[in-house]
DNA sequence: TTGTAGGCGTTATCAG
DNA sequence: CTGATAACGCCTACAA
């Protein structure tokens, strides 16, 4: 059922069926509505694969996300999907995880670009640093980066960032908790191989303890692979390793949650007898038992950004940015002060 | 750059191109390494649109999902992609929200399947009661259905479905909170127009409150959302015109957590002098305080049995199914014994 | 206001 | 083994 037979049907040309499809004015009332009437009989569906293949202003606005599964990323794709609609385009969604390929994103990027016919990409995560400029450059749509890490070489000829200061919010939070009075303060980071976002937080943490002479210890950083499972392995691990640590700076708020299950099962009560802080800010700290303190991203503001400015990007009002935000220490209930 | 460049700056024909491209074996080394090289040299990415334009079986399985931020949903996604992916298909995702549209997912099913050219699709959530028969009849593929209302008039002729005896397991749920010795039973559904899953649920609840003799009071069926935050009002509420309940049953863990919230602002501990139970199986309910009890739906099987009934469908070595799948109940830390 | 025809980038068929 | 060429379904000049 295409084109044609709808044509044929409805005792007109392919071109009046397709203006028809495609609301030009140009067109007999009467005439539209019989073709609309078959189409509606025929329960007709235009190829939308022919339709991008023919023209190329579609419209289209894609996202790529990197681990679709980090609820972060969640509530900024519904912000995201939601802005992309009320600005008259659709949102292609994309999403990879590393090991689906050789840790190259710049391809995926790329290829994602060209077979979809995009007018402008959101790239949610990921690592672009080892791509080269070279690849970047035959891009030739406005792309905008967030919540990628923060310290790589940015080239506002090649594309926008909206993110946060990792290392920054990273110092503050470790400042936070040694003005609490800890000094054993233990951090988990998302995996070894995450050369970004893990990376900048980390420094951070020794940027800080380094200011108050505490001695880094390279036993109080261990790894909790973004889920909850791993994180209560590693915690249990660590606090049977080191009983000593009276805090633990957890990178994400799923791996605070699974660590704190560890810390009631080790005996600890959170908040009162041992201390954890979260990272990202999700809906759930708030609801979690102590209520989680923890570094709340603007991921509504990111997002909104991320909207506004590709936009601009693609009527061609402004130029690229690179957009830092700020992050916020929300104290809940789990970050106690050391009693010695 | 399109394969006709390609074929130009390699010095062959297109078709040669094409099959190095598609990995036909009737090509001569030499040729074929030169076209790879002029391939990577331009960093030429074929155009998809052009190719699902041509040829129509292009080992895509759609997966059309009601509300993708649901985490039970996100934990069976995860599971289904690595699935399709592992028999050599291409999984593409689409999500809708209800509000996008007039309700209408049927439409949304068709426009799916033909605009991507799928060969399957797997259904998470949604309502399909509504979509005429005859509608469904014009698909031409195997449609495989979850996480769907069970009370819906099963056509094995029309599709298939995987899923729970959603009455069964709120009947049995509700039954073993009664014989907890709780007669205050509340229930939290997702929304009133949610016509599928929260119905189903509700009917079980009352059935074994009916069985005991126990009479059914409307005020303990309350709306939740679906997400914490409407969870919490609703539950405090509740709670607040109520206090001689002693159990909610909450129809999903994220609205349980929400709820559980409300109930320690109230100045109960849960586990303890209120109790609560979940319906899901997510795995923050193991890692909550106090871990939550739950009805665990085997999401991990639902979506494993999928994707190997769609694979059997699309080789058609198999009819139509419709697959019930048994509940759980785990008892964790969240519901305790009503002491009168 | 409507119809005809060419082309978008691929793949497949069929000669060579 | 390789190359021309006809589809695939749609959109859009251009012509009527």
């Amino acid at each position: 059922m295409n084109i044609k037979d709808i044509a044929k049907l409805s005792g007109v040309g392919v071109s009046t069926v397709s203006r028809v499809l495609n609301n030009h004015p140009d067109v007999k009332k009467e005439t539209r509505d019989k073709v609309l009437e078959v189409i509606k009989e025929c329960n007709y569906v235009p190829n939308n694969s022919a339709r991008i293949l023919k023209s190329n202003n579609m419209k289209h606005i894609g996202v790529l996300v990197k681990g679709i599964f980090n609820p972060f990323f969640s509530e900024m794709l519904k912000i995201i999907e939601t802005g992309i609609n009320d600005i008259g385009y659709t949102m292609i969604l994309h999403h990879y995880d590393t090991n689906s390929l050789g840790g190259n994103e710049g391809e995926v990027l790329i290829s994602f670009i060209k077979e979809k016919r995009l007018q402008g990409v959101i790239c949610l995560g990921g690592n672009f640093s080892k791509i080269e400029e070279e690849r970047f450059e035959e891009i030739e749509i406005p792309i905008v980066l967030t919540s990628v890490d923060s310290h790589m070489k940015i080239n506002t000829k090649l594309f926008s960032r909206v993110c946060i200061d990792n290392k920054k919010a990273a110092y503050e939070a470790t400042k936070y908790l040694i003005e609490k009075g800890h000094e054993h303060i233990a951090i988990m980071l998302g995996d070894e191989f995450d050369a970004g976002v893990s990376n900048r937080r980390v420094m951070g943490y020794m940027e800080a303890l380094d200011e108050y002479h505490i001695p880094i210890n390279k036993d109080y950083i261990v790894m909790g692979g973004y889920d909850f499972e791993p994180a209560y392995e590693s915690a249990k691990k660590l606090l049977t390793a080191s009983p000593e640590i009276t805090v633990l700076f957890a990178i994400s708020d799923i791996m605070a949650i699974g660590a704190g299950k560890a810390m009631s099962d080790l005996g600890f009560t959170v908040g009162k007898e041992i201390s954890l802080l979260g990272f990202d800010g999700l809906n759930i700290g708030k609801y979690y038992t102590p209520a989680l303190t923890t570094i709340e991203q603007p991921g509504k503001q990111m997002a909104e950004d991320c909207i506004d400015l590709l936009v601009q990007l693609i009527e061609e009002k402004e130029a690229n940015q690179n957009i830092i935000l700020e992050t916020r220490l929300i104290e809940r209930k789990s970050v106690c002060n050391f009693k010695g």
